[in-house]
DNA sequence: CAGCTGACGCCAT
DNA sequence: TATGGCGCCAGCT
């Protein structure tokens, strides 16, 4: 694992409980504004046991990503009920309110 | 060393 | 609003 790997994992750490950041900040705040894409990768690539909260990364659009359907319940994902169990209100299309709920620096 | 891939982002249609 | 295409970067083969 390189060190962007590293930071990634510290930083998605240390979001608060029921608040989101979205792959394109983390990517920035750990050092390359453009690598949103490897911190999907990083998140995808941390073994499962460990206490990350991983479900507080969304995109850019406030949407989740990565979708696992959950049993007996088809169009909701883990990450969503993970989240609301948080206390983040999903809107019908899907799509949280980003302003209300991504962290800022 | 040279592709290939992906839990993304942005812009054009 | 919804798609689609292309750029990006780190890890893997």
């Amino acid at each position: 694992m390189g060190d962007f790997f590293k930071r990634v994992h510290v930083i998605v750490a240390g979001i608060p409980r029921g608040s989101v950041m979205t792959y394109g900040q983390i990517a920035s705040i750990a050092g390359n504004p453009r690598a949103s894409r490897a911190v999907g990768y990083a998140l995808r690539a941390t073994p499962s046991g460990t206490e990350l909260p991983w479900h507080r990364v969304v995109n850019s659009k406030g949407r989740i990503s990565f979708r696992e359907t959950l049993q007996g319940d088809d169009d909701r994902s883990l990450q969503r009920v993970l989240l609301e169990g948080e206390g983040v209100v999903f809107r019908g299309s899907g799509s949280i309110d980003l302003g209300k709920y991504q962290v800022s620096f």
